[in-house]
DNA sequence: GTCTATAGAGCGATAGAC
DNA sequence: GTCTATCGCTCTATAGAC
């Protein structure tokens, strides 16, 4: 009675996602969200009230999903290198490049306060929190206590975003994963690679 | 006799880049080009075969400015660490993204191969040329000699894309300048900051 | 070489029937 | 809640005068 099993709203939202993700928001447009979800004109502008609306629910998703993620990873086990590692080295569609970071390239999103909050707020904590672990691990002497938590922080986010780009312009994920090891072997030198 | 003084061909490849930056492929119009460059409609299809075909020139007038750029810095004077250094550390405009990394978040210019070949080539060669100079600072005991040249290569230039995408996200280009240093201290942490 | 006029398609949104 | 019809606008391109 909640809902039709298929709820067209939850339809139009993934999908605004989808597309905000491989054509960003200039290049999407309210027609191809709706062929997409499988829905009518009527219905997306009954669930929202335009196309900006609609793109702030996807946004606010992707980029929550992105958080949790990402804070999980942070709050896991092992030792603080260990978790920054298992950041690092997580597993992602380089060639689709980050649903979040990609937005940074739309001018109407950053154009709109309210688009682009949930972006600055994601990049924000978990940086934070990255640069907390990196304080650990300089702390407990896995890591070079020289290291400035926070602009290391910084550059290994800025490593993965960064790969994403190089990784598409090259047209090859190996290129993503080459700039991950790169910053791993920045980061622990004294951790010797198998192979 | 050659060219009127202010060439219109010229004002429209300028436009059209200034346009790609700000705006990317698909956020950018004909017309709009022809309004910025002060030319009508008639001039830019006498000039261009249509919208892709101008974007071409636009394209590789970027990627070339910003290969030459990068190369006259590799090929500059001191250590190769000082080299590196004055590369990564050279000032740029943080907040308005990279001119050819902002490309590859284009659906448009990604589908194109020819459009896309001179973000590919750019990004291809200033990585080689860098992994040369961090096999250099390797040989001659200025980097640690465990790091891998190409890796390592890698992760600085996805630093620097990085860097601007976390910039914009943050709307402060001070961000950028953060994940620099954060690279540089995982690079030669031997290295004392002034400050 | 540059101009204006025009074209067909798609854009984002609204109206009103059902 | 969803549909179809319609709107005014812009998109990219072509035609043809000057």
């Amino acid at each position: 009675m909640y809902g039709d099993g298929v709820d067209t709203r939850e339809q139009l939202i993934e999908s605004a996602r989808e597309l905000l993700w491989e054509r960003g928001y200039v290049g999407t447009s309210p027609k191809a969200i709706q062929q997409r979800a499988g829905a009518g004109q009527g219905s997306m502008y009954h669930h929202f009230r335009g196309k900006p609306d609609l793109a702030l629910a996807a946004i606010r998703r992707s980029a929550d999903e992105m958080r949790a993620r990402a804070e999980a990873e942070f709050a896991g086990t092992g030792t603080a290198l260990d978790r920054i590692t298992a950041y690092l080295g997580r597993e992602r569609a380089a060639l689709r490049g980050c649903p979040v970071g990609r937005l940074t390239q739309d001018p109407d999103v950053m154009a709109d306060p309210e688009l682009r909050a949930p972006v600055e707020e994601t990049f924000t904590r978990v940086t934070e929190q990255l640069a907390a672990l990196v304080a650990e691990g300089s702390a407990n002497g896995e890591l070079d206590p020289r290291l400035d938590p926070v602009a290391t922080a910084t550059a290994l986010v800025a490593v993965l975003q960064g790969g994403y780009v190089l990784a598409r312009a090259a047209g090859s994920a190996d290129v993503y994963a080459r700039a991950v090891d790169g910053a791993l072997g920045l980061l622990a030198p004294h951790v010797r690679k198998e192979g």
